[in-house]
Order: structure tokens, then sequence, then C-alpha cells
DNA sequence: TTTGCTATGTATAACAG
DNA sequence: TCTGTTATACATAGCAA
């Protein structure tokens, strides 16, 4: 931060203000994930690139060993505040259907969307029309993937390396 | 952070790690503040102070000019696809709703469950008690993927290739 | 436990290509 | 618009009281 302290108010500047916005979401995220791994919490977080009723795709953290959704469940529990909005007609028992309904459907696609990531994601079933540009991300994805698992692996091999290392000492 | 770089991993002493969570939810929570007032976006931070079903309150920040329902919503919405399928308004009994209420909570385990393998397919999310065989199997799994998406790549190059070979011909 | 300090690592505003 | 560099402000781990 070059140049006196940042006042914390709306950055006129449109280039400024963008180029801004990309640098602080990437990390705030970064930190959410620290905080979540380092401390053992679990977090949300949950960002929108354009405050109006935008185009842009959100982007969101969701610390390990839990979800968004029971995120927002455990919120509601607690706060007896409900965060999802339900209808609030004058019919109750039709919205509440109403409300379920769209539950459903959007969770089958949801569901199903997952369910492609999936396949996609372990080779079974690679989109017809990949281009290389798609095709090179998801190599890097599975090379970090990779990496990541053979670094636990060799963590535990280290560690019953250890295990044994301390029997031997024992028994001599 | 003194003394060397801080690894992202669980911090064991409970009383260090405490102590990091007060201050870096802290940081968190200021961040996500400045990026809100800043940048002009709408976003939300929640953060539970346990991770277990724990009694604490959890801590949340909202941007301005927001709330939590409304980014849930947006959220919803922009991530669950189109809701376009047509409501049958018919009169539903009890019995409907409670299938309704079952398929939701079914749906929402599976998604929760295909979540978690996703992040665990992508060595975000590696379960912390996995075993030798469990990893050895990840392992596998990812070296095949990995075949496979360089198999594709290389199918692509080939069929370029080819038809700059073609062109080549016209042209002489 | 909570508070405050400080040395050091990290994030990022401004700029350049 | 995106990417990289750098100087400076900021966050925070380890202590001490």
């Amino acid at each position: 931060m070059v140049r006196g302290k940042t006042e914390i108010k709306r950055i006129d500047n449109d280039v400024s203000r963008r180029m801004s916005f990309v640098k602080r979401r990437a990390g705030l995220l970064k930190k959410a994930n620290e905080l979540a791994v380092l401390c053992d919490v679990d977090l949300g977080v949950l960002v929108f690139s354009d405050h109006g009723a935008g185009a842009g795709q959100p982007s969101d953290y969701c610390s390990p060993h839990t979800s968004w959704s029971e995120l927002i469940q455990r919120y509601e529990t607690i706060t007896n505040v409900q965060l999802q909005d339900t209808y609030d007609d004058e019919d109750e028992d039709a919205d509440d259907q109403m409300f379920m309904f769209k539950e459903i459907v959007g969770l089958r696609r949801e569901r199903d969307r997952l369910q492609a990531s999936l396949r996609r994601q372990t080779g079974e079933d690679l989109p017809s029309g990949a281009t290389k540009e798609e095709l090179d991300t998801l190599d890097q994805q599975l090379e970090l993937a990779l990496a990541k698992v053979r670094e636990r692996k060799d963590k535990l091999m280290d560690q019953q390396l250890d295990e044994s290392y301390h029997k031997v000492t024992v028994i001599l």
C-alpha cells in the first residue's frame, strides 16, 4: 500500500477499483482458507463481483469438512434467524410447497452438475469439444492433486519410519 | 509471523490455536469490510468458532446495502441455473409434503457427499486419517485421469497438425 | 485469560510492459 | 485487460506481564 494510508472508502477510478477487487478478493479467500485450516474451524465466504443484480459468477470459499448448506443451516439454528427466504404470502402451504419444489429442482440440477464435474475430474467423461486450454487446465489441476496426494503419502511413510525407529530403539 | 514461514496446517497447541483464531478472524472480517467498501461489492463472511456441532455464536460480516438472505438467494439463483420448471399448483396433501421434504434432505446429503468427493479428487481436502491404501487408490485414479487427458491432448494436436498438412498440400 | 509489543512475513497500490 | 515488479503498509506469532 504505497503512498500513504489507504482510506477505506469507495475507489472512484474504475480501473483501479477492478484491479483492487481482483487482488483483494484473492487475498480474502486465501486468508479464509488459512483461518479454516490453521484454526480448524468452519467458515464460508461469498463474494459477488458487482453489486447490482449482477451478471458475474460469485466467488466463494467453504472450509474443508463442511458445505454452504450446512453452514447456513447451523447459522439459522444457532441464531434462530431464517436466512433463506421463505415465501410469505397469504397462502402459506402453497408457498411452502413452491419453495420445496424449487429447492428440489435446484438440488437435482446441482447434483447433476457435480456428478459431471466429478466424471470430468476422473477423466471418465471428457467433454468432446474440449479445447486445448481446457485440457491444459484439467491437466494442471490433476498434477496439483497428484502432488498433494504424494506429499501426503511421503509424510505418512516418514511417520511410519519414525515409529519403526522408536520400536527398534525400545527393543535394543 | 516471526520465526520462519507459517505453514498452513492445523495448529496443534490449543492456546496458540485459539489466539490465532481470534486474531485472524478479526483480520478476515476487517479485510472483508475493506473489500466491500473499497470495491463497492456485495459479500458475506460466516465464521463458526469451533467446528463441531459447537456451542459458540458464529461471527459474520455482510457488506452494506445487502443482507445474508439476499446474498444466499442470489447465489442460489446464479448457481442453480434457471428454475424454469413449472410448478403444479394442484392441491397437495401432507403425504406429498413429507415426500418432498425427504427428497430435499436426501438430495442435500448427496450434494454434500459429491462436493466432498470432488474436493478430495482435486486434492483440496484429503481426509486427515487417510490410510496408505486409500492414498494409493487416489493416486492411481489421478494417474489414470491424467493419462486420459493427455491422450486427448495428443489426439487434438495430431488433428491440428493434420489440418495444417492439408492446408499446405492445397497451397502447394 | 486477555492485552500489548515488536520483529518479521504478507498483502497490495502504483506502476510498467 | 492481464501479468509482473516493487516499495510500503498491514497482519500476526511468539512473548511478556
